[in-house]
DNA sequence: CGGGCTTATACTCATCACGAGTAGTAGAAA
DNA sequence: TTTCTACTACTCGTGATGAGTATAAGCCCG
């Protein structure tokens, strides 16, 4: 390994995607920003054996919480995004991690913000999001019609994939391509050119896009491991469960065939316990361990 | 975000796990090191604009190589992996890539290492690995025999999913967690009380585990996006295509399957030629791009 | 020049995962 | 007692997947 001419000093951070659902809403934590809100985030110290410890040590200090489950999602290190206090020309590396916590109440200096307030277009629960139709879908034109003949043509592509146009299917995972269009046409107020006018919440820096990386990566991982109970209470009934997992892939499941899904891989398995709802009592379940043994894939939503 | 006291500085490097499938071999590209050998490496710098853009570049530069399909793995950053000539105390953070690339030459100072040299136990093509059930099942069995009860259960859990032992199944894309267990376990060269004495072909510090992540990522790849066919000449027959798959993830696949499979979903489309091969002629294929739009999960292989 | 070898290609069959729908059940509230 | 809400049990059709049988098209060799 040659150490070239051009090196430079770098700056490492990590950042803290720490996600919960609460009543159908998937929340992320975010803390009060200069201007606009931001990742909790620290930086590795001399005592932290690993990256992953480092980020559950600040995640304590900083913000009193105690992570369950914790993954690396992405670092991200484009030359654009050093904050203003950040010397000029030196590179930040951010190490994004994904944590998945149980609902707890706002802590001081942070607050949960609404997944879907961010990335609006992302929630088809409630059918199309009109802001799809409304604005996207013709900003994108406007923008595929840019360039050479080439270069239109990749364009187009990567907008009905990303977005499921020209009959291609709408694809739940594919939210950090969609979100890279939507900046790359300047309809993201990070990228937008007046500030304000953009779609979603917006976050600092690259921010949101983090959060778009963490949710198409928890979207996909549903369907194969359980790390849906990272989210939920120690029981839980079938509906709730299902919401949960809706609540990650921004769409409604068929509830027959979800609980068809969930009961029959061994997933979970009955406590005995009833819980009264506002119709007919549900009976309650827990996590069952034993189908880690069972399946190599246990997932909680069909593979579509 | 605040700045604790325990700051160090940090080191940034690129590591890249170019990976080719030549004859049914798939090799990763090394260079010689001090005395292992280590992946291709360098420093991005404040000429690149992005991480990728840097790998590019160094990857050129040192191996003359033009990558095409990259991809971002995983950060390494623990402490212990410093190299002997990083100053002590120092954490080193590698940012880790996938690359795909057509078989070439071997390049001065570099060479290509067969995959399942470093990890043999990977390979099952040729049915099971006999190091497996020779080595590996009792070591790891005096492995999990270690510890209090509760850790016990959970080393014997570890284990069975991640070997498919005690009824589970194997499943491929496991890689990481096999390789990080049997580090654990002492049975890798890196971490084997005497030198030499570990199974597969050593590499310098982490880069083994690089390599084992690398696999696994790219056997879930495989089943739902076409990664394939970076690796293969522009026109194909079938069964190169087969060999390729079956290299990456280790296991036969029944013949006339894999071609309904493939052929079924629309991801390849014919050229017409026919290409002579030891027995009767194979008719020629090449990707089929609109397959993207079609489809939103194109694999190469079946999920499980 | 025909048998035997190798590889390619075309079908069939059973099973299972999944989307979608029908129907009936259990408790609470009005 | 009605009505509302939510739970639970089945059925049907389609498509993906594993496995196997049969046939075709070249080559090599005696």
């Amino acid at each position: 390994m040659t150490t070239g001419a051009g090196d430079q000093p770098t700056l490492a951070t990590l950042e803290a995607i720490v996600l919960a659902v609460t009543g159908g809403t998937p929340r992320v934590l975010c803390v009060d920003g200069d201007d606009l809100p931001r990742l909790p985030a620290g930086r590795p110290s001399a005592g932290d054996r690993t990256l992953e410890l480092a980020l559950r040590r600040f995640a304590a200090e900083q913000a009193g919480l105690e992570l369950g489950y914790v993954e690396q999602l992405y670092t991200f290190g484009d030359m654009n995004r050093a904050g203003r206090d950040a010397p000029a020309g030196a590179r930040v590396l951010s190490v994004a991690y994904l944590a998945l916590v149980h609902e707890t109440a706002p802590l001081a200096g942070s607050a949960w913000s609404d997944v879907y307030d961010l990335l609006p277009w992302e929630d088809h629960r409630g059918g199309r999001p009109p802001v799809l139709d409304d604005r996207i879908v013709p900003a994108l034109a406007r923008w595929a019609a840019k360039g050479s003949r080439a270069e239109r043509l990749a364009r187009a592509e990567r907008a009905d994939i990303a977005f499921g146009l020209s009959g291609a299917a709408w694809d739940g995972v594919r939210t950090l391509e969609r979100y890279e269009l939507l900046y790359e046409a300047g309809l993201v107020g990070e990228a937008a050119a007046r500030p304000g006018s953009g779609i979603g919440l917006a976050m600092a820096i690259d921010h949101r896009r983090m959060v778009a990386t963490a949710l198409g990566r928890l979207r996909g991982k549903v369907t194969y491991r359980p790390v849906v109970f990272e989210l939920l209470p120690e029981t839980f009934t079938l509906l709730q469960l299902q919401r949960v997992v809706e609540a990650l892939l921004g769409r409604m499941l068929h509830k027959q065939n979800f609980r068809r899904l969930v009961e029959g891989a061994g997933l979970v398995e009955p406590t005995g316990e009833k819980l009264a709802t506002s119709g007919r009592p549900a009976a309650t379940f827990r996590f069952r361990r034993e189908v880690l043994r069972e399946r190599a894939r246990p997932g909680v939503a069909p593979t579509a």
